[in-house]
DNA sequence: TAGATTGTTAATCGATTAACAATC
DNA sequence: TAGATTGTTAATCGATTAACAATC
């Protein structure tokens, strides 16, 4: 098997949310060109991408959406769900939790963790919302993959330590602020300030 | 002026950030080997891009924290302040309302943009809300650089068009959905679906 | 067949890493 | 001075773009 860049992964969840898209407006076959227009790419960079997935379009004719879209999924996917647990039940962490295309998607909210006794116990869109001080027994417990970390920036560095304890792979990190982990574990760090910045200063460029 | 890559300019948000934590420390001098095992990254990288701002490192010594703080910010910028348009007043919505770090980071939500009138008229974290018929002339009046998707997906092209008229810099799109904007506006998608899986496959490679 | 479009090889571009002289 | 660390040039690596034969 050839060796997928992280970049290409990236895009492949691009192109698949496009072609359900498409696959919703009846579309059966699609040229590469014509699905660069709509992600604003180029159709070198995507039949590059696809080729790594094996050869699934005709020449002249192009892709099935169809077609195309379950090799990359199954690439990508196969039959595993992720499994996610979250820090922190807040403004944020109550939208991610009403994030709607997750089911679709094969990522799962197990459990929500939390601090504040009054939120314990709740559940929110089925997910039920446990003390922080059961975290790492859960966790385990359920097998979870991911962890997100939704909580104020002064308790992140404790809140990453739980999760890393937990033998986790990978953590989302939406405070804004820099969490220590060890290098095994690969952190995502979403922190709108830099998100903002860096797009502002691209623009200004 | 040599010119910095876009990805030297989002890993010195990341340096800003890790320098504001030192400096609170009282810690007035680092070095970049020390400065990239916080960060996670190599000694060179940092050397490499701070050189793009200058020299302002003392061989032997290291960099003076607030010294190099300062020279970052000053390039990336300016004396300007980043004024933003938020689409969609829920739970997500509310969340970046409340992100605590954006007036530090010269960021400013201006106004609010709704379709809901239990919520237009309201103010949250003393940022008006108003209606979305409204939002075209109020971002021109208000002068705004960036807006923000955050309502449901169904909307989320409709939103992106409204923000397109206004003569944006920018869009930033949590809707987990694609949006078609003229390739002068860039678009940073913030999609949960997209950033969970990819870190997902990137762990299990 | 002629036109369209794929998949791949080669060329280019950009970013990271290695090596090292300069200097505190 | 000796050890540490910067800033830069050269080498490597990886990703994008160009070119084009194969084929529907």
């Amino acid at each position: 098997m050839k060796k997928v860049s992280k970049k290409t992964i990236q895009r492949a969840f691009l192109y698949i949310r496009t072609l359900k898209s498409l696959i919703k407006k009846n579309r059966h076959v699609i040229s590469s060109k014509e699905l660069a227009e709509i992600i604003g790419t180029t159709d070198v960079q995507i039949r590059k991408d696809i080729s790594k997935f094996g050869k699934v379009g005709k020449p002249g004719i192009g892709y099935k959406t169809v077609e195309l879209k379950s090799t990359l999924e199954d690439f990508i996917l196969q039959e595993d769900v992720v499994k996610v647990a979250l820090f922190g039940v807040g403004n944020l962490g109550t939208a991610i939790l009403k994030y709607p295309e997750f089911y679709k998607d094969r990522i799962q909210i197990v459990v929500a963790f939390e601090k504040d006794k009054r939120k314990i116990g709740k559940e929110i869109n089925e997910v039920k919302v446990y003390s922080v001080k059961e975290a790492s027994k859960i966790m385990e417990e359920k097998g979870i993959d991911i962890g997100i970390i939704a909580v104020p920036k002064e308790y992140s560095q404790e809140v990453a330590d739980v999760i890393v304890s937990a033998d986790i792979k990978g953590i989302i990190n939406f405070a804004p602020a820099s969490i220590n982990v060890p290098k095994e574990v690969r952190v995502k760090n979403i922190d709108l300030s830099i998100e903002f910045l860096s797009l502002y200063c691209n623009t200004k460029m």
